[in-house]
DNA sequence: TAAAATGCTACACTTATTGTAGTTTTGCTA
DNA sequence: TAGCAAAACTACAATAAGTGTAGCATTTTA
């Protein structure tokens, strides 16, 4: 599973257009997840673990890694943690927690 | 590959959180390039094919029939297009088109 | 400095996605 | 309204991604 590039071939785009190099990496299994979780703040690859229920440590290795690369987590005295671009990036994710709710009922 | 309800488990959620059952669908392989896709105009299956570069017309169709389910698209005379859950949707994956692209300078 | 916690890696198994080649369905058109 | 072409899939074997369990190496804590 290759670091989707921006500028390089990414699913979805064979120029590597920004927007699709972007739902190629968030668009892996947890990558969202992992970024909402560490929204509240820093934590550890066991507590990570553990949040994710069923992720496999193969798997958060792998997101961690990609999430590292595209910038937007680190790896801090406190565990990883969101870089301000995955600050950023976490704004725009954040009113579908809101809206998922609503579209919730639905089921 | 079973549709990620609400309410029921999900991937990073047994209790079936709302946030989570999205992130299920949503991280699936090109769920948000089709809801892309889509924003500008209805689109048939071999329209949406080609724009999926590389797509499998399997999995084409497993993502169709799921973001359905979801309540996003729906099948018109036209083809397949946004539900007006599914252009709420889109409004908040728009603003990563404009930050994809800062995001892209890095690399 | 021994124990515990942390951050992984190995590996066999299961599930997801691809790519190609059809087959079925839809909607014209004569 | 029968026949045909375009559209929308389905089948299936191959490859890739993710899981689950076990355990190892390094760092931190007591």
């Amino acid at each position: 599973m290759k670091f989707p590039t921006p500028g390089k071939p990414v699913r979805g785009s064979k120029t590597g257009q920004p927007i699709m190099a972007l739902f190629d990496l968030l668009g892996r299994s947890w990558a969202m997840g992992i970024i909402w979780h560490l929204s509240s703040g820093p934590s550890k690859f066991r507590a990570l673990e553990e949040y994710c229920e069923n992720i496999s440590p193969t798997t958060l290795n792998t997101r961690i890694k990609e999430l590292t690369q595209a910038g937007f987590i680190e790896r801090s005295i406190d565990g990883y943690m969101l870089t301000d671009k995955g600050k950023e990036l976490f704004q725009m994710l954040k009113p579908m927690g809101m809206w998922a709710k609503e579209w919730a009922k639905n089921f």
